[in-house]
RNA sequence: GGACCCGUAGCUCAGCUGGAUAGAGCGCUGCCCUCCGAAGGCAGAGGCCGAAGGUUCGAAUCCUUUCGGGUCCGCCA
């Protein structure tokens, strides 16, 4: 049973080239396509066969073109088949082979698009990977939506698929965090008593502010907002008194690596219950600090150092804009360079601490140990400028085998009113991505963060999501299932295998058959998005679909014999309502790959 | 100074890894509901694909140069 019948037409095209020229190489047949054409009217399908065979094969373009068509329209697959421009050849496929995809599509139900191209080979995604210094707002969010799309849809592909969260619960970030929280925690245990003249007397005599606490204890908070109050509760009813200092002076090593641990566990927590409402799913979390402290940074500094890839070195300053307190010092550095990158890339930091950049190595080198052959990363823009160096380290790592793809998410921008909302943490007028789902729902968030490439920014319109309109795609997919669902409640909701049984002869009329050749352009969108990482071409697909539906369904308004159910024509309607199912079938199977649930009716 | 991303209709964006006369939505113009499927439908106008070279049968797509917008550039993660 085909399901790609681009694909399996493809192979046609390709055998009968062989039979032409048996001595042509294989990388010049791979570079064979058969696609829809652009015009409707030029066919259902085209090649370019002749066009790229044509040199190698030491015959004129046109001549190979029509020796093709001669060998194509013998085919029982193919109709008819003509030369057009330089020597392309259009195809015309029967009817009954195109009608022929509805019962396929009925048979498979939501598995059809399902593809054999990743060859269950072993890929990782990694997304959303946010610190765990507070809740997800709407930044985290596009990313988060655009990864796991991704993954949804390389699993859909045939990849064997790994959804990761990698948590940086090591470094500076997560001490400040863990200050923050002890500002908190002092403030939830304001009752009990501070030895005198210590910097917790201090404090106590203070009005308790984020100032106070700086000043007392001579840290600068990078975060503390109102989140943390909770934390900080909760630390009181665990530890109760038992974290305070007993000299009144600052936290011990080990009291901050407590509460570190408690923080980071809550926001995480926190986190999930995020991704959860989001509908976002991860099969690994891996901790960054667990990483470090079983040794992984070394095992994976000791495979570069193996291969020569680590030395001592001083870096030039950066040109143009040097920064004000540079100074040449020796360096722990990697061999970027040999791999593509601009420079060398530094390993420790001046204290003899790893690098951000030589952690993150340890996590690429360990998802290789752990056997994954493909890697990708969902990141912010703003990682812009790391893309080079990652590269080169998995390339050195691997020795080339192990390819990794970024996929680039540009900067939300949120609109309320048709203004941009400012975010500030400070101000009190981020939002957090719980807020959002409140307010416009999960699948409009979804649906919406894919309706752009994911490398263009975007304007996230919160009034515009929820019109309910055309100009609204969400909506516009969402009732184009809810009317194949009316349809077919009103006709007693048949069950697919008796659809897929019925009779298509009637499916004749060219906005009908332009809906099937939608439908049956699904399998190959699905590995197209697959192989250029880019889930929001499915959501374009789904829009297709979707309007491809609506036109037919507007036809009947004016043509009442198109209508789907008609008592007087039983088998017509048999078939229509085989060509509706089988619709339902396809935009539920899209919106899966998106995350996005199917709506039964409008309300 | 350098690296990376982006420049496509008035606006917001697609363009299937180099294919034919470059598409969609909004906006604009003109038609279409006494009733049977109008939270709408049909039709139309609107383009030097930022610019200039190059590669080849063929370029919005690849290369070089250039002009605009964004992101980033040792001891943040």
């Amino acid at each position: 049973m085909t399901t790609n019948i681009f694909a399996s037409v493809r192979d046609r095209v390709v055998a009968a080239v062989q039979t032409l020229h048996p001595a042509l190489p294989p990388e010049v047949l791979a570079r064979i396509q058969v696609e829809p054409p652009r015009d409707p009217a030029h066919g259902d399908m085209a090649t370019n066969a002749a066009l790229v065979c044509g040199k190698p094969a030491g015959q004129p373009p046109r001549a190979l073109a029509e020796a093709l068509v001669a060998a194509l329209v013998a085919l029982p697959e193919i109709d008819a088949a003509e030369i057009a421009g330089p020597g392309f050849v259009n195809l015309r496929l029967p009817p009954a082979f195109l009608r022929a995809q509805v019962p396929v599509v009925l048979t498979k139900g939501e598995g059809f698009g399902d593809s054999s191209l990743g060859a269950a080979i072993p890929i990782n995604v990694e997304y959303v990977s946010a610190n765990p210094t507070g809740p997800m707002h709407v930044g985290h969010c596009r990313g988060a939506v655009v990864g796991d799309a991704l993954a949804r849809l390389l699993a859909k592909a045939g990849y064997a698929v790994t959804k990761e969260y990698y948590i940086n619960d090591a470094g500076a970030q997560v001490e400040a965090l863990a200050w923050a929280a002890y500002w908190r925690y002092l403030r939830a245990t304001v009752d009990v008593p501070a030895p005198e003249a210590t910097p917790l007397a201090a404090f106590r005599a203070s009005p308790g502010e984020r100032e106070d606490f700086e000043r007392c204890f001579g840290v600068t908070l990078q975060y503390g907002g109102d989140y943390l109050v909770p934390v900080a509760e909760a630390l009181v009813v665990r530890f109760g008194a038992g974290l305070l200092p007993a000299d009144g002076a600052g936290p011990s090593a080990e009291t901050l690596a407590t509460i570190r641990a408690f923080t980071v566990e809550a926001m995480m927590a926190e986190i999930r219950q995020d991704l959860a409402a989001l509908g976002v799913e991860h099969d690994v979390f891996i901790s960054e600090a667990a990483l470090v402290a079983a040794g992984g940074v070394t095992r994976a500094l000791a495979v570069l150092d193996e291969k020569g890839l680590i030395y001592e070195g001083v870096l030039e300053p950066p040109k143009g804009k040097t920064p004000d307190d540079w100074e040449p010092r020796p360096q722990t550095l990697f061999r970027s360079t040999n791999f593509g990158d601009d420079v060398d890339r530094p390993l420790r930091k001046s204290d003899g601490s790893n690098t951000y950049f030589a952690n993150d190595i340890a996590n690429h080198a360990d998802k290789i140990f752990r056997g994954q052959k493909q890697l990708v990363q969902v990141w912010g823009a703003d990682h812009g400028g790391y893309v080079k160096r990652m590269a080169a380290a998995v390339a050195a790592l691997s020795d080339g085998t192990v390819p990794l793809d970024v996929v680039l998410c540009q900067i939300v921008k949120v609109l309320k009113n048709g203004e941009p909302v400012r975010m500030s943490k400070r101000a009190g007028t981020y939002i957090t991505l719980s807020d959002l789902i409140d307010e416009v729902g999960r699948d409009a968030v979804r649906f919406t963060m894919l309706t752009r490439k994911a490398d263009a920014q975007m304007d996230f319109d919160l009034d515009r999501v929820v019109e309910q309109s055309r100009e609204n795609p969400v909506f516009y997919v969402q009732y184009a299932h809810a009317r194949c669902r009316s349809v077919l409640r009103a006709a007693g909701d048949p069950g697919p295998a008796a659809l897929a049984a019925a009779p298509l002869e009637a499916l004749a009329d060219p906005t009908e058959m332009a809906l099937i050749r939608t439908l049956a352009a699904w399998p190959r969108t699905v590995e197209q998005a697959a192989l250029a990482r880019e889930p929001h071409r499915i959501a374009f697909y789904l829009h297709d679909l979707a309007s491809a539906f609506h036109l037919l369904w507007n036809r009947g308004r004016d043509d009442s014999t198109l209508r789907f159910i008609r008592e007087e024509e039983a088998e017509a309607t048999q078939a229509r309502l085989a060509l509706v199912a089988a619709t339902a079938v396809v935009i539920r199977s899209g919106l899966a790959v998106l995350g996005v649930g199917p709506v039964e009716e409008m309300r």
